[in-house]
DNA sequence: ATTAATCTTGACCGTTCGGTCAGGTTTATT
DNA sequence: AATAAACCTGACCGAACGGTCAAGATTAAT
């Protein structure tokens, strides 16, 4: 489905050489970011987007055929950034180092791309209309492996008992504003 | 300048008696909330306003002259109550009486008008464009003599060292999202 | 050189938006 | 009973929205 390359498939060349597509799929996902950042979802226009990019309107929707599906394109790309983040919380065993690691790590990401943090906390707010199955799966998951890790230290007597799930909570509610 | 009333001065009575006005503003403003909270500003129309409160989209204009002054009324009923539970801070003399008092308050405020909080979150989160004037001074003014008072604190040795500034974000950060 | 695929775009479409208004109805004042 | 103020609302408006399309331009494959 996603990533349906099978127009390019005729040659092995053109998969490759294609680097228009490549080019404007970049530019249009560069300025959608910026112009749904700033306005959101429903405050976002495709000619917002289109002039940003420097492009006609109706170029954007020969790449992208929707608004929602553009939308779709950039919320995945933050959302990629997002699980990368979050599994810097596995890359050590101590319980402080673990947490330390994994609070920079977010709060680099709210530093550094402040654009798409907007975006995502925006969706979250708004309780993902747009990808609740996905998130949900996936961050349901990440959750219980978390949860597991630090229920796993409170018995241990690594750290004070508390609900490792409202931990979380407030890790994320934190970062997320910087 | 607000509640501009000369149109009823003409009687005393008038002021007092005009039921309908009071109603109906009251109606459209409980409908508003609920729009406003489920669509975000750009995403209601003033048709579902219209729609939820039961009366003709016109009426809404009879009453509120545009969307956007609608809208800044919602606003302003919600930072009352907003700065009302904040002043729950002075209640107490003990740090950390005056904080869980605080911090409850205004967990109860997001648990029992999760509405309302939904859109003065979304509205920070936008950087509050309507209203950051207001927002700015009062803000301002509210945080500094909470942070003096956490100063007091601290210098006395009644709680730990800690950026009074960051303590404050990090109450509202956790509290707005339950 | 020819053909096919890909890319580009101005003009256009139906819909919905916030907002207006004339003229009627209801309510209050005298 | 008469007058005035307040209230109500269907019909309408221009603007902007997301999206479409035909026809031309460019690029790649043969």
């Amino acid at each position: 489905m996603k990533n349906d390359l099978s127009k390019y498939k005729k040659t092995a060349k053109s998969v490759r050489k294609n680097q228009i597509r490549i080019n404007n799929e970049r530019r249009i996902l560069a300025a959608a970011v910026k112009i749904f950042a700033g306005y959101g979802y429903q405050g976002a226009t495709m000619r917002k987007i289109a002039e940003e990019a420097g492009l006609p309107k109706a170029n954007l929707h020969y790449y992208f055929q929707t608004k929602e599906q553009l939308y779709r394109q950039v919320l995945d790309g933050i959302f990629k950034d997002w699980l990368a983040a979050a599994n810097t919380f596995d890359e050590c065993e101590e319980p402080v180092e673990a947490l330390r690691g994994y609070i920079e790590t977010k709060m680099d990401l709210s530093r550094k791309r402040p654009l798409e943090s907007r975006i995502w906390a925006e969706e979250i707010l708004r309780g993902a209309p747009l990808i609740q199955d996905q998130l949900e799966q996936t961050l349901a998951a990440w959750l219980d492996t978390r949860v597991k890790r630090i229920t796993d230290w409170i018995n241990k007597g690594t750290i004070h008992a508390m609900n490792p799930r409202i931990l979380m909570y407030m890790i994320w509610a934190v970062t997320q504003h910087f």
